[in-house]
DNA sequence: CAGGTGAATTAACATCGTTCACAAAATTAA
DNA sequence: TTAATTTTGTGAACGATGTTAATTCACCTG
């Protein structure tokens, strides 16, 4: 216990007692996230939150850029892959399901991670069952990394759409503009646009999607594993 | 033509001789699109674009991310689908090359497209030429919707994925922080990660990656379509 | 010519990321 | 203990951006 001359009591608003940390940083943005969306996280809330100007961040991060990698990195923390090693196919279902579940689970988290992830101590043993798996399937090295590739753009994006489905984070526009747009076109060129409309309406059922989704991506490496 | 009393030549900065409209502010921010990237675009420079204030624009566009919504459409138009109505292979194939060349081609369009594309007139028809191509697989309304998304979602996910490879556009962190956090790591857990360290920092062949996803897309229609 | 409708202007507000000089605390050296 | 130095957070500001409100001015109608 450190051994303060003055000010212990009731500091004047000055000084912190304890020193910030990157760590401290981070936690503090994902309490904001997960509390009041991701629209509230910024310098200055985060700042708030920790008792600290804006500006004091800065000493410990970048920018605010770096920090959403950050943040990213640690809201997938404890997504412990699940990797039983029998069959390749279950290990990679179990893998990107906890991976989905964790986008899901985390509010918001998706709008974060929209373009392209960032890999930090977190998401990489998350990659590393994912090649795992991959590799056992057959695909040799130069063959694995187009379905790798594709498999994270799957389970991302469709963990975005559900997300946003489910109003669990904005997207762009509010308001869907497809009633409008789709009521002033002229509906009788597309058949089978109108023929499914009533169907598109409907929320999708993300859950099978997803199964379809990986079912097709195993598909393909089984595919392609035979010809290489 | 319409006759002008006063200030026809020389006009003192005052009123614009023509008036605004929606395509007029949807084109002036293609325009800059195009020419200085997405950055660039905003309600000042559109205004200025068009030599008018930024707050003229908001008579005929209810909001930026509206703008962004008509702005996506707009650049998609004539990405005519070449649907030849024969295989429907081949035609979600030519359907989905053609949506991804455009992708490509109009540049930082794939950070508008992001979470939730909107369905304008211009993307339509690309809608209607993609459900019509997965309709004639065999599937039915019912099992047509879940790779119809996965589909989308993969020609725009991977489409992202190349324009930040290509720089075409800029994705949340301009430094990639991957080889500082990899090598931070105790990277003896990973070695399928370590083993794949040197393919992963090559450029991804997206030609290569994009017919292997329409690969396992098909195999997984066709397995379904054979359950159905 | 008078009056009204509506388009664009001007001016501002609020928010956000970020920088910079400075003061205060913590740390180190004497 | 005291002085020098480094580090940490502050306060104030800048520039950009989306957006709103009141106002001005052109045009059309009667």
């Amino acid at each position: 216990m450190p051994h303060l001359h003055r000010s212990q009591i009731a500091p004047p608003a000055r000084r912190r007692r304890t020193f910030l940390s990157r760590e401290e940083i981070i936690v503090a943005a994902a309490t904001i996230l997960n509390r009041d969306g991701y629209d509230a996280v910024n310098m200055r809330s985060i700042g708030a939150e920790l008792g600290v100007q804006a500006a004091a961040l800065y000493r410990y991060v970048a920018s605010r850029e770096q920090l959403d990698d950050l943040l990213f990195d640690h809201l997938m923390a404890g997504c412990t892959p699940v990797v039983a090693g029998r069959d390749w196919r279950e290990d990679l279902r179990s893998i990107t399901g906890a991976w989905r579940a964790r986008l899901l689970d985390r509010r918001d988290i998706t709008r974060i991670a929209l373009g392209q992830i960032s890999i930090g101590p977190n998401v990489a043993p998350l990659m590393e069952a994912c090649l795992s798996a991959l590799r056992r399937s057959g695909l040799n090295d130069d063959g694995v990394l187009d379905p790798y590739e594709t498999c994270i753009l799957f389970v991302h994006g469709l963990a975005r759409s559900e997300a946003i489905q489910r109003g669990l984070t904005k997207r762009g526009g509010d308001a869907q503009p497809r009633d409008e747009a789709l009521e002033a076109e002229n509906c009788g060129s597309y058949p089978t646009l109108v023929a499914l409309a009533s169907r598109l309406a409907v929320p999708t059922d993300f859950d099978a999607a997803f199964a379809f989704g990986m079912d097709a991506l195993i598909a393909g490496i089984e595919r392609r594993a035979l010809i290489v």
